[in-house]
DNA sequence: TATAATACTGACTAACCGGTCATTTGTCAA
DNA sequence: TTGACAAATGACCGGTTAGTCAGTATTATA
């Protein structure tokens, strides 16, 4: 249909100028020359408006990424990454503009899975050329490599989408293909775990049953040597089925744990388990 | 007035988690046990309740950090520096978060100068820092390296203001202490240079005018008891209007109101203007 | 205790919001 | 020209907004 283009294009703009809240429908609907019905004829409601645009371009920029991602020789890879998705935002910047200023808003729960889901698409995709580009060499480093991609891609937008500058993509891509090997190649102090980033996945989803949280302990408890840590979590363990130590005995059981390097994630779920 | 502070603790709350155009007045003094005319006591406007908030965190958060860059070592500063923001960043979670959230939003214009503002001001302090540890070595990718620094700022705060995740900041630190140093020393592409950079700087207004900074010490001077610290802050006043002492004594007059508790934000205002 | 000053209240306003729906307008074939 | 159908309208609805202000409660002063 072409007036759902027609309101999707006039409505993009006044969302990157003002902000998706701050838009009316009568803004919008006076920005396309209809009247305020014809608005609902098209979209259910202002939301439904919003997650078809996100469909829309997320769904052709995901596409884009994936499509280099897969299709691209090892030595221009990285290059062709950081080009395609800045030419992209300059393309669609109205978009990006949008994107980037609803992503931090927690209202519509909708649109943030809608924005959580095509970010892990991304994400997935920066792992693959990651561990194709630098394979063993980063293993300890990957997530970090991954998050400062992350990084690059969205501090450098900023540049294009919100001062009206002149930009050259071809350079600007350059500039970061040699950031991002610098990063892969020297650094050794990895921040970015394995366990943090589970911790960065769970809040979204549910929280954990008593019955996962104990089988996951006692897998732990398998895999832990140090004989501390080891009947700190047993008796951790025996704490969930029948609590029967006073708070001060948990807290001490959960220090004891806290800074062992395979139980951050654990200690997490637990001191989250015991302060309810 | 302990009003005032009550709603601004409580208004922080809620937009912290809402953001700022999504709460409402009723909401914020529901919050506070009071009505709404009450609220109109203290703040003119909702507008003018997030200025004030923003000016009470950032004039704290710019003179730590200034403090930082002015008086620590070679070898520890950029590691505290890190380390400060972070833990400012964390104790402050909630301005934190409002702050990233509406740094984007564009609709109230006295914000967005107000923000930049003090944004400007962190960036100096940057600036003075990478010079300072890298020198010449840096002279063609500075700003590249600013942009970088304050690109890995925000993106690893987002770790912990938006995940609920316990974070070592003094890992995050030394993490990214390694990562600065490998951009400033091996980086050879440059992307932004003065040029871009005074680009990006033309739209927006100018910094505090000399009358605005007359009549703030102005004000201090009324408040202020101690003889020492008034006088200074007297004749600090009639160098503004017209310039007579020499570099050293206003160095000194500024030395002199430099540790007075309520003299470190004026402080750090005449120390930038004194040295253009 | 009486009076003055201050702090506080909440009903009220006018404007605007997203969304609805009875009505009008436009477009066909018959 | 008529009737059937779809497209489009905009007045209207209930609700919410920021902001106001006449009146009440509280406190300080004398």
């Amino acid at each position: 249909m072409v007036k759902k283009q027609l309101i999707m294009e006039k409505a993009l703009e006044l969302f990157a100028n003002q902000g998706f809240e701050a838009t009316s429908i009568q803004q919008i609907t006076e920005h396309c020359g209809i009247s305020k019905g014809a608005f609902y004829l098209s979209f259910k409601s202002k939301d439904e408006l919003i997650l078809a645009l996100i469909d829309h371009f997320m769904m052709q920029f995901t596409t884009d990424v994936d499509h280099v991602v897969r299709n691209t020789s090892d030595e221009q890879l990285l290059y062709q990454f950081y080009f395609t998705i800045f030419h992209s935002f300059q393309k669609h910047s109205d978009f990006a503009k949008v994107l980037i200023k609803e992503q931090t808003q927690t209202v519509n729960s909708e649109l943030v899975e809608k924005t959580h889901y095509y970010n892990s698409l991304i994400e997935k995709d920066i792992l693959v050329m990651v561990e194709r580009l630098y394979g063993e060499a980063v293993k300890e480093t990957k997530y970090d490599l991954i998050y400062c991609i992350k990084g690059f891609m969205t501090t450098y937008s900023h540049l294009f989408l919100f001062f009206n500058v002149p930009i050259d993509l071809d350079l600007l891509s350059q500039s970061l293909v040699e950031k991002t090997n610098l990063l892969a190649k020297h650094t050794t102090i990895p921040f970015i775990t394995d366990d943090l980033l589970q911790m960065m996945e769970q809040p979204i989803k549910e929280e954990m049953t008593k019955e996962q949280l104990i089988s996951l302990l006692e897998q732990k408890i398998e895999e832990i040597e140090e004989p501390i840590e080891k009947e700190s979590l047993t008796l951790l363990k025996e704490q969930i089925g029948a609590p029967i130590f006073s708070p001060a005995i948990v807290k001490g059981l959960l220090e004891n744990i806290k800074n062992h390097p395979d139980c951050k994630w654990i200690s997490y779920l637990l001191r989250n388990y015991f302060t309810f």
